[in-house]
DNA sequence: ATAAACCATGGACCATTGTCAATTGTTTTA
DNA sequence: TAAAACAATTGACAATGGTCCATGGTTTAT
């Protein structure tokens, strides 16, 4: 598919697309039709960019996203060094869940004391 | 206490406090002794650092910040504002979890598909 | 009392993650 | 077939969250 149905789609701009694909995050190749220079993007585009989006949620930044997927989309490159990105991630990643947790609860007392306040004031 | 110790106790950079500080986030009171211009920085303001690291990490701006600390500080403001910032906030930070959570299963299903691999391997 | 360490201020600078605008070419549609 | 919509490229611009540097004053340690 095109650039624009793409970004429709998955809700990104077309210069977030091609910012992503200049970075190595998503991948492309040029259209069928030989006389332009429109590029064509897989169908399996738009779970990358919604995975991308997860992914930069839970901390990755770009590049961690571009070794990431350029490791499992290739293969190739070292498989130690592959685990050891792993399993940094994964702890860093439950940490962080952990921390959003803790400041989730902290969100919610203070909305209830916010409530309790108020109703004090409404006797 | 001075800022250096702030720095150092809080493990983030006296550059970093005077932006907080610039921004609303934390505050501080002239030096007893006035013949210098140092700033002393109340015991409190560790747990308030502490606490803006964990906001940051669940997603929650400078701005984000300035904002949820100056109202639960003074209490002034309008309180149905605050109330439907929280409840935006709760709500954005559950969604955010939950897309982590989300995230961190694909990466320990990669982890553990590379390890498979690597066991096949050495056969 | 002097050097080393600390502090304040102001402004420049930086990385990250995009976004926008100008130009030029291609496709689609009325 | 002409206008409108779409695409590629390049390079500038922007917001966010800091970081660094120069200068000049203050405190602490030797």
């Amino acid at each position: 598919m095109r650039i624009g149905e793409l970004a429709k789609r998955a809700d990104v701009s077309r210069d977030t697309i091609r910012f992503y694909e200049r970075h190595g995050l998503i991948s492309s190749s040029p259209s069928e039709v030989t006389s332009n220079s429109y590029r064509d993007y897989p169908d399996s585009t738009l779970e990358v960019l919604s995975m991308i989006r997860e992914a930069q949620n839970a901390g990755f930044s770009i590049a961690d996203l571009t070794f990431f997927l350029s490791e499992i989309g290739t293969g190739s490159g070292d498989p130690d060094a592959v685990e050891a990105f792993l399993n940094n991630k994964i702890a860093e990643v439950e940490e962080s869940i952990a921390r959003a947790s803790s400041f989730l609860s902290l969100l919610k007392q203070t909305r209830d004391s916010l409530d309790a306040e108020e109703d004090e004031s409404n006797l």
